[in-house]
DNA sequence: TTTACATATTCGAAAAAACATATATACTAA
DNA sequence: TTAGTATATATGTTTTTTCGAATATGTAAA
């Protein structure tokens, strides 16, 4: 049961659903990534997230000194359809902050420092 | 071309959101009948429709002295398939609402008042 | 043209959301 | 243990949103 105001709250903010449409393009993205992609502050990107965690949008999984968010998938499926035709609609919305974006997973190499 | 943070925003109320999903079901509704239904002030509703008008989700016409709004019929494919989905899965969130919804349609005695 | 009804808009106040900054916690490697 | 990195949270402030109340506009009927 999700109630669907507060799930449209998540989606109507810019970083939020910034966040939200690259996670469902990434699969899975950490607090580091989401910083230099966007291009903000940690703590605004924190925030945000812990938001998206507490209403069950996300979950999110400790790797290291790195937490990665993604979606839940016990989200009802109107809800991971809103969130998939989104995103597949909305790639220009995200391509600038796509090209900031690094994955520290394609670069083993880097074991202890961010993109 | 649609924000896609303002249209979200447009969901991000309950008034707006009812009347969203009602007029999804409903094909077009009035203001009086969307105070009836939601209990609401008529400047309460008056407001939040206007800005579901700015934002070009609702198209409004004046029948006498009422005015009817509906979806706009040229939003992108990927809107449209949210607000469907979203109004299909939420019967029961305005199912109280959908009770108090008397349609002056159906009712041709009464040419000079509303619900 | 007066009266009643439907809707829109304005304006100031209240509530909610977002923010920057500072600080706390947790993990890693040396 | 210490230092460095990643993330979370607390706090006070600013911005945005929402609201009630009053008022304005437009239509219809008498």
């Amino acid at each position: 049961m999700i109630d669907p105001v507060a799930f449209y709250k998540c989606l109507a903010d810019e970083t939020r659903l910034k966040s939200l449409i690259m996670i469902q393009l990434e699969g899975e993205l950490c607090v580091c990534e989401l910083m230099a992609a966007l291009d903000e502050t940690q703590p605004k990107i924190s925030r945000h997230l812990a938001l998206l965690r507490q209403d069950q949008v996300l979950l999110d999984r400790r790797q290291g000194q790195w937490i990665y968010y993604r979606l839940n998938p016990d989200l009802p499926e109107w809800v991971k359809t809103v969130l998939a035709k989104t995103a597949e609609a909305n790639k220009t919305f995200v391509a600038n902050n796509l090209k900031n974006l690094c994955r520290m997973g394609d670069r083993p190499e880097r074991k202890n420092a961010c993109c």
